[in-house]
DNA sequence: AGCACGCCGACT
DNA sequence: GTCGGCGTGCTC
């Protein structure tokens, strides 16, 4: 009889808001670390979990522990730093350890229960008479294949016993009378090599314009990652098709082999005077060899992407590694492609078009050290990468980093901490920065480095701002000014290209029939259809609900339906009105669907297009060197929307956006707007942030935002409209005077109704979080926890 | 009695 | 998230 037991805290890997207290469990004489997977009892059944605390040994009580059954044959799951972030997340953004854990750990690292139900006797032998009627069917497909618990519950005479309890009570009294056996697989573990799958040339052809311009693409570059080839526009059914035909060939290459060189190729371009000053700086507080957070403010096209080259290769000839996350990284290969060429081998990058196991592997190639560089998209600030001392968010303004659904973090945030706790340097870049960095930085907490000039030397083009109302009373009524029809015009008869930027899809908001005043809206949320007029569809923008556009008016059949608000499609077919030969390439998510389908567009349109009308997507980081008009059709939309941020994105985007003209030679911009003085227009049409920033952070201080306050959105939602609103006054009424702030609402959430759920929300803004998210933790999801029929949503600095 | 269904707490 | 216990109300 042993004296004492190794005790080991596991978190079972269940996604559950209600369920999140790691248990103990007698180790045995397993060795564990922090990270491991193992497979553990929980109520009469196994399931996985982590280990989350190291063993340690404790007295024999009298309540016996239940064992570890084992410790599963697979690569830890995180370390200890993993498991820190992960601990700071669920922190700072109220979430629950594991689903906090759910973005520091890749769904592959987990081994997932198979749960199977097969027939003891055979079918021959199926014992009708103690089958109900109902069931027979049901019973006996059982019976002809086992069948998968999902299978089950989606089986047409399973989806009649509406409620999965009680079918498995029924399906829990067919394995008591032992009709059937209940089986639980726990897949076998993966191998741990780091493997890309390749592309070659083979000896055959194939036939076809887009399979053969895949071969080109493999030829010009020879083994070609298949990654790559996907991020191209290339899609799988052609790289399928090419590997069929034996056009190519392809190969599973362990990258482990080449990762050997440390070195660094730095690009030629000497840097400038404001560069190397800025290389400098960020280089001394490495060196400092403690927390430092430099906010490196460059305008667009002056060279950030070089400071940023230079200091990793002063982190990495010092034995540290660094991480560069970049707001959308399928947008913007050509950045990560700048990092490849400076660091070789021992650069991950970590984008979207990554199978799963490509993207484990290379995980686990940053586990073992062979990577010194990792570049990817939010979710690559937790990438196991040892010995991070530098961490570099390009565009660290855009709000991709911040997740928009659990766990709700900050990417930035994150890499803060993470400096924090391993004594790097942080390194903001942006050309429009978020209020709160600025703020940060004009307060002298952290240190502002400044990119002026164009790395190009070009001007920044002249901005002109149109007034639609003035349009619109000299009786323009068509949804372009005079001056963009003159400047498309002149574009064209110059051979130039241009860019119209339009931030909504479809061809119109909604419509409204003339006749009744009836405007459709989704049937499961509280927003109107929008008008996609190609695929003849109205579509709900947020659950994607469609009906069919018929023309006339479901309400009283009258053909009188007005289209309100300009998208992409609607400016689309402006052009081909007004220009019948201008090359349109269009480029916004409804015609970039799948990975790759941006680079192709945007290939076309640098090929042989004139003019590319594109939302958002048309503004973020690409370089169109031949581009010398851009035109911004609404800069309205999203400027009156309730969010005290609408502001700032719109100056965000419309200086980007301005930003892409006028690269390699003299371009211009003209701003179409119906609030030609609203100064998020205005400042962004003279390229003057800090005037923009002086304006807004005085409506901020004045209005109690951020950054002069923290602001907690607390959501509530529920089927029942009568009950989110009683739960979210409930819960107000306990937040108010539990924190050093004040509480706002509930009031409906600005989309009153999604997915067929009602959300009403309340702002709690403070001066010192800490104390709100205690009284949230302590008061309300006790509450929250308890109440199975509502759903809280919480958003810490949304 | 047998079953459907909702509510609720436990899970080491 | 999953399970079992328990109370209620319906049907055979």
């Amino acid at each position: 009889m042993r004296a004492s037991v190794r005790v080991v805290d596991v978190l079972a890997t269940i996604r559950s808001s209600r369920f999140d207290v790691p248990l103990s469990y007698d180790a045995g004489d397993l060795a564990l670390r922090v990270g491991d997977v193992v497979r553990v009892p929980l109520g009469n059944r196994d399931v996985f979990g982590f280990v989350v605390a190291d063993v340690r040994e404790e007295p024999v009580t009298d309540r016996a522990l239940k064992p570890v059954r084992e410790r599963c044959d697979v690569p830890r799951a995180f370390d200890e730093s993993g498991l820190a972030l992960a601990r700071f997340v669920a922190d700072a953004y109220l979430c629950t350890l594991g689903e906090a854990l759910g973005a520091v750990v890749l769904a592959d690292a987990v081994p997932r229960v198979v749960e199977r139900f097969e027939p003891v006797a055979d079918a021959g032998t199926l014992p009708d008479t103690a089958v109900p009627a109902r069931f027979q069917t049901f019973v006996r497909e059982v019976f002809s294949d086992g069948f998968a618990l999902e299978a089950l519950l989606r089986h047409p005479e399973a989806r009649r016993i509406g409620d999965r309890r009680t079918l498995l009570r029924y399906v829990a009294t067919l394995q008591r009378k032992n009709v059937l056996r209940r089986v639980r697989r726990f897949p076998g573990p993966k191998t741990h090599e780091y493997r890309v799958a390749v592309l070659d040339l083979g000896d055959a052809s194939v036939r076809g314009p887009k399979a053969n311009a895949l071969v080109d693409f493999v030829r010009a570059q020879r083994g070609v990652p298949r990654a790559d080839a996907v991020l191209a526009g290339f899609s799988r059914a052609i790289i399928a098709r090419a590997l069929a035909a034996g056009a190519l060939v392809e190969r599973a290459v362990d990258a482990r082999a080449r990762r050997v060189s440390r070195s660094a190729t730095l690009p030629p371009h000497v840097p400038t005077g404001e560069q190397s000053a800025a290389i400098d700086r960020v280089c001394a507080l490495l060196a400092a060899q403690s927390f430092g957070e430099v906010l490196l403010f460059g305008a667009t096209g002056s060279g950030k992407t070089l400071v940023y080259l230079h200091a990793i290769a002063g982190v990495v000839q010092a034995g540290g590694r660094a991480i560069v996350l970049v707001p959308e990284i399928s947008l913007t290969p050509q950045t990560a492609r700048r990092f490849e060429d400076a660091f070789g081998e021992r650069v991950a990058v970590l984008h979207s078009a990554l199978s799963d196991r490509e993207r484990f592997d290379a995980w686990q190639a940053c586990a073992r050290g062979e990577i010194d560089v990792v570049v990817g998209a939010r979710s690559a600030v937790f990438a196991p990468l040892p010995d991070v001392k530098l961490i570099v968010v390009d565009e660290a303004h855009e709000t991709s980093y911040k997740q928009d659904n659990v766990p709700r973090y900050s990417a930035v945030a994150v890499a803060r901490e993470r400096m924090r706790r391993s004594g790097g340097v942080l390194v903001l870049g942006s050309a429009t920065p978020s209020l709160e960095s600025y703020a940060l930085a004009k307060a002298g907490r952290i240190e502002m480095l400044t990119l002026r000039e164009r790395a190009t030397g070009q001007p920044f083009p002249s901005v002109r701002i149109v007034d639609m109302k003035a349009e619109l009373e000299a009786g323009n009524k068509r949804i372009f000014s005079t001056s963009l029809t003159q400047g498309m015009h002149d574009c064209l008869a110059r051979g130039e290209k241009s860019v119209l930027f339009v931030n909504r899809r479809g061809s119109a908001r909604f419509v409204l029939c003339r006749t009744c005043g009836h405007v459709p809206e989704c049937p499961r949320c509280s927003v109107t259809l929008a008008v996609h007029r190609g695929e003849k569809l109205l579509r709900c923008h947020y659950c994607d609900w469609q009906a069919a556009l018929t023309g006339h008016c479901p309400a009283c059949g009258a053909d009188a339906y007005r289209e309100f608000g300009v998208g992409t499609e609607r400016v689309v077919e402006e052009i081909a009105r007004l220009f019948p030969h201008a090359r349109v390439v269009r480029l916004d998510s409804d015609a970039a669907t799948r990975i790759g389908d941006h680079a192709r567009l945007l290939a076309q349109f640098e090929r042989d297009g004139d003019i590319l009308v594109g939302t958002q997507m048309v503004a973020k980081g690409l370089d169109y060197p031949t581009v010398t008009l851009v035109g911004v059709v609404a800069a309205d939309i999203g400027l009156h929307v309730a969010d005290f941020r609408a502001a700032e994105r719109t100056f965000a985007l419309i200086a980007q956006v301005c930003g892409r003209s006028g690269r390699a030679r003299p371009g211009e911009a003209i701003v179409q707007t119906y609030s030609p003085t609203h100064p998020a227009v205005l400042f962004a049409a003279q390229h003057d942030y800090e005037g923009f920033a002086r304006e807004e952070l005085a409506d901020r201080k004045a209005l109690g935002f951020p950054p002069y306050r923290r602001l907690v959105y607390v959501g509530v939602a529920a089927r029942d409209r009568t009950r989110a609103l009683a739960v979210a006054q409930s819960y107000a009424d306990v937040l108010t005077g539990a924190f050093d702030g004040d509480v706002l609402g509930p009031a409906p959430h600005p989309i009153a109704r999604l997915n067929d759920e009602w959300r009403f929300r309340m702002a709690l803004r403070t001066r010192t979080i800490d104390a709100a998210r205690t009284a949230i933790r302590e008061k309300i999801l006790p509450l929250a926890h308890a109440d199975r029929t509502t759903r809280i949503a919480i958003n810490v600095d949304p």
